[in-house]
DNA sequence: CTGAAAGCGCTTACAG
DNA sequence: CTGAAAGCGCTTACAG
C-alpha cells in the first residue's frame, strides 16, 4: 500500500501541487513558492506544505516547470566526431565522467549528441536553444577561428568552451595550459641531458595542438636545443610513420614527445621493433596520461592532465555561467566570461628515466589516478 | 535578418503552432496533426502547413509536448559505481558511445546519473518515472537476484536489462553469451595443448562473472583438463595477487584467462617480473578487448565483445520496448520481453600463439575495432 | 476531414 | 504575507 498504490500504473493519478494546496488549505501558487524556497510564504506554512508534499510523495513535473519558464536542468554537449572516440580516446570517457559527477550532484543531466560536421553541431545548438532543451552547453575540440564561437555568441545560449587560451571569443572557457605543459616536458628532458628533441604532433586542426607546436619550438630555442616537429595527423598510423621517419634521420632525436597516449604506444612499438631501447636509446613521453601509459612497459612519463578533473571543473564553471545568465535578467551585471586555466603536472616514469623504477608503488594511489603524489 | 532576428535573444518571440495555424488559416489542432504525421488533415493542407512551419523555423517545444502526454524522447541510465569507471573501464566509454549513436539518430537523448548504492538507483528510477523524465531505462551491471528487477517490474517503466541470460525477470534483455565466450577461450587453449588452465575471476557480485565461473569449470571438465578459478575481486591489485598465487602453486597453470583487460595487463606484468615469458611459459587471454589488450606486447588474445556494438544493440532494443509499451495501451498485445544474445568472437593474438605474429597488419582495420576480420 | 475546447502541472506577475 | 488568474505550447478527445 505504501509504494505500489502510489507509484503504480500512472493512470493519471499524479500528485500535483493542486493536491498539496487543497490539503494545506492554500493556493497552488503558495505551494510553488514554498517548494521552490522563494519568499512569499511564512516559515510555518512552508513547513506544513513541505511535510504534505513529502507525505504525498510529490515529484515536480520537469515538463510543466520548463513550460512555465523555469530552467530545464540539462546541459548539452555535442561531438562532431565518430562515436568511437568515446570508447577509444581515453580522454573523453574520463571527461564525461567528471562532468556527470558534478552535474548529477546538482540534479542536472547531460544531454549528448553525436553529429557529423561542425555545421550539424551549430544546427544542434540552434535547435536546442529554440526548443529550450538545455540551459547551456559545453563546447569541446576547440579549433582556431572556430565557427561555433560566433554562432554561440549570436545565440546567447550560455556556453562554456573547453580549450584555449584565446579563440573562444567572449565566451568563458576552461583549458589546460598547453604551453606550460610543453615547458614541463621540454625542461624535464633537457635536464636529463637531451639536446635533440622531437615532437610527434596530432591533428593540427585543434587549437591545443597548435599551442603545443609553438611552445615546443620556443622553449627548445630558449634552451638552445634542437627541436623537430613531425606532423602525424589523426590516429596511430600517422604516429608510426612519423616515428619511423624521425629515427631514419641522419641526426635522430634522443627523446620523443607524443601528443596522445595512443600515439605514444604506437610510436613505442616502432622503436622497439627497430631495436631502440626506451629510455636508454630514446626517451619517450606523452601529453596524455591514461591506463595505456601507466601500464606500458616501461611506464610512460606523461602530463597528468587528469581528464576527470577537467570534466569536473568544466561542469562547475558552466553551472556558474548558467546561474549568472539567469540573474542577469534582473541586475544587468556583465556576463561571466572568465577563463580558467588548469595547471598541468608532469608524472615522471621510467620511459624517460634510465634505470628508474616507479616512484613508490603506493598501492595504486597516485599512479592509478594519473595525479602526482605531491 | 535571416537567422539573427529569428533566433535572437528569445524574448518571448517563440514561434508556436498558433502562429503557423494563423498563417495557414487552420486551427492549432490541425497543425499538431500535420506536423506529427497523424491522420486528420488532407495531404494538401499538411504540405502547406509543413512549408509554413519550415519557413517560420518552428521548433516543437519538448516541454509542452511532454506536459501534454507525448513521449519525452529520453532514455535513462544510472551507474551505481564511482564516476571513474567511465574513464577507467574501457567497456563503459564504448558502450555509451554505441548507445548514443543510435539514440542520437532517432532524436532520443541519454540521461545519465551516477549514484552511490543500488537503493539510490532504484530511487532514481522511481523519481524519473514519477517526473516523466524518461521514456525508458537501460539497466547495467546485472547481479544475481538483483533488487532492481522487481522494482522496475513493479513500476512499469519500460526497461532493458544488459546482462543475462536469466535473472532479468520478465524484463527484456540483451547479453553477451558468456558461456559461449568461455567455451571459445577454453577450447582455443585446449587445442594449443594446454592441460592446466586458470581463470582469474573478477567481482563475483556480477552475474556475468558467475556465468563464466560455471562455464569454465564445466567446459574444462568436459575436455578432461584441470581448471583452477582464482578470485581476484575488484581492480587490478587483486589480479596481481591472484596471478602470483597461481604461479606459486606446485602445479602452476600453463595458461591464464583474466576477466577484464585491466586485470590481464596487471597479471601479465606480474608474470613478466617473475621471469615467465608470454606465451612460451604461460599463455594469457582476456574476456575483454580494448586498446590495452591490442597494444600490449605481446598483443593479448581476447573476446572481442565490441562494447560499442553492445551499446548499439541495447539502444535499438530499448527503443523497440518503448515503442511497444506505447502501442500496448491501444491493442493489448503482450509486453515485449524477448532476450537477445550477442555472439562473442575470439580474437587470437600472440599472447596465446607461440611464435605467432599479428594475423596481417591490415592497416589497423580489424585489430583497430576489436572485431575479427572474418 | 475540420473546429472549438479542455487540460497537462507548473510559475509569474498582479491585486488585495 | 496571501489569493485569484493568466499563460507557457502542445495534444487529445469530442463535436460538427
Amino acid at each position: 500500500m505504501t509504494t505500489s498504490t502510489q507509484s503504480g500504473s500512472g493512470r493519471g493519478q499524479r500528485v500535483t501541487i493542486a493536491d498539496i494546496a487543497r490539503r494545506a488549505g492554500v493556493t497552488p501558487a503558495a505551494v510553488s513558492l514554498a517548494v521552490n524556497g522563494r519568499p512569499g510564504v511564512s516559515e510555518a506554512t512552508r513547513e506544513r506544505i513541505m511535510a504534505i508534499a513529502a507525505e504525498l510523495r510529490w515529484e515536480p513535473s520537469p515538463a510543466a516547470r520548463a513550460l512555465a519558464g523555469a530552467p530545464v536542468l540539462t546541459v548539452g554537449m555535442v561531438l562532431a566526431r565518430p562515436a568511437e572516440v568515446l570508447g577509444t580516446e581515453s580522454f573523453f570517457g574520463a571527461f564525461v565522467a567528471g562532468l556527470q559527477e558534478v552535474l548529477s550532484r546538482r540534479d542536472y543531466s547531460l544531454q549528448m549528441k553525436i553529429v557529423e560536421t561542425t555545421d550539424d553541431e551549430i544546427d544542434t545548438f540552434r535547435r536546442w536553444f529554440a526548443q529550450r532543451r538545455v540551459d547551456g552547453v559545453v563546447v569541446v575540440d576547440l579549433r582556431q577561428d572556430d565557427a561555433r564561437i560566433p554562432a554561440l555568441e549570436d545565440l546567447g545560449l550560455p556556453a562554456l568552451v573547453v580549450g584555449g587560451p584565446g579563440h573562444h571569443g567572449s565566451l568563458p572557457s576552461v583549458y589546460v595550459d598547453d604551453a606550460h605543459a610543453t615547458r614541463l616536458l621540454v625542461d624535464h628532458l633537457a635536464e636529463l641531458g637531451h639536446r635533440r628533441l622531437a615532437r610527434v604532433a596530432g591533428n593540427g586542426d585543434f587549437l591545443h595542438i597548435l599551442l603545443r607546436d609553438r611552445a615546443f619550438t620556443e622553449r627548445c630555442a630558449e634552451l638552445g636545443i634542437d627541436a623537430i616537429t613531425q606532423d602525424a595527423g589523426f590516429g596511430t598510423r600517422g604516429a608510426e610513420i612519423a616515428t619511423a621517419e624521425l629515427m631514419a634521420r641522419r641526426e635522430a632525436p634522443t627523446a620523443i614527445v607524443f601528443d596522445s597516449d595512443e600515439m605514444t604506444l604506437a610510436g613505442a612499438q616502432v622503436l622497439e621493433e627497430a631495436g631502440s631501447r626506451i629510455p636508454e636509446d630514446v626517451a619517450v613521453a606523452s601529453y596524455e596520461d591514461s591506463a595505456l601509459t601507466r601500464t606500458h612497459r616501461p611506464p610512460i612519463t606523461a602530463i597528468g592532465r587528469s581528464a576527470i578533473e577537467y570534466g569536473r571543473v568544466a561542469a562547475t564553471h558552466l553551472l556558474e555561467v548558467i546561474e549568472a545568465s539567469r540573474s542577469r535578467y534582473g541586475s544587468s551585471s556583465a556576463p561571466l566570461q572568465e577563463s580558467r586555466a588548469i595547471e598541468p603536472v608532469l608524472v615522471v616514469r621510467a620511459s624517460t628515466r634510465p634505470g628508474g623504477a616507479e616512484p613508490a608503488p603506493a598501492a595504486h594511489g597516485p599512479s592509478g589516478t594519473g595525479l602526482p603524489s605531491s
